[in-house]
DNA sequence: GTAACTAGTTACCTATTGGGAACCAGTTAC
DNA sequence: GTAACTGGTTCCCAATAGGTAACTAGTTAC
């Protein structure tokens, strides 16, 4: 009985990271949302924060992330036109679960910090 | 100037971002992960566990979370051979992570509920 | 006219991810 | 012999993700 509990815990669980990963899946989405934690963003502006990414693949991806409801786009009738990118209430209740994410990025690179693994050194860009 | 260190810690966390991403990216590893926190398990019973997922795949993505040191495998000599998987130290690092993202999936799919997204309905498999 | 700013779009190509089916090897039971 | 259990591997294909470069459109400044 215990055991058919666990079971079903686990399945459950199972359930709910296939939801978070559809949202939340893909190299640009996370730091897209990152780039947004430190206040509204033009398209410019969010492209100049992620270096190497195209407008492609953050107007894709902005789109994505609009449709799931993280973000909000307000055009601003100005010349030339600029556009404003949000967080939204659901979007901003990333935060702890961002906040974790990053922390443990940390951990991990301190852990692996002199062991054999295939990390990149962070290479300082400019 | 404190532009510059918000400019910085933004940037910061974008590299954290991306070392975090290298590791738990794809459909599969942090399904494998969640199947381990309730226990070791052998190959055949995390494949039970995720319904769908090949051997090929299951197969693949423990070689990478061992080689990442999230995960040990331990082989038995028994008849016929069994072989262990476990979370290591630093997989079990991930929990409030987990937690995090676990929580929040059911967040967004409560959120979501009635709206127009296209979250597949949780359908029973049995 | 040209260039530069805004915010993208489009077409094409490659690389990575993932899926299916068959197969391997060792042992046990029938 | 065959089937079934263990834990995978191999090959071949399809779908998706992502990259590159060129291009659009409206406005301002030169």
């Amino acid at each position: 009985m215990e055991q058919t509990h666990r079971k079903e815990a686990c399945q459950a669980k199972l359930r709910a990271s296939r939801d978070v990963l559809e949202v939340i899946q893909g190299k640009w989405r996370i730091p897209i949302i990152v780039s947004l934690t430190y206040g509204n963003k033009r398209f410019g502006e969010i492209k100049k924060d992620i270096e190497d990414i195209s407008p492609k693949m953050l107007s894709q991806e902005l789109k994505e992330l609009e449709m799931n409801k993280l973000i909000s786009r307000t055009l601003y009738d100005s010349m030339p036109v600029t556009v404003e990118y949000a967080l939204t209430p659901l979007g901003k209740s990333l935060n702890n679960l961002l906040q974790e994410l990053l922390q443990w990025g940390i951990h991990f690179r301190t852990e692996m910090i002199g062991k054999e693994r295939k990390l990149p050194e962070v290479v300082e860009q400019e």
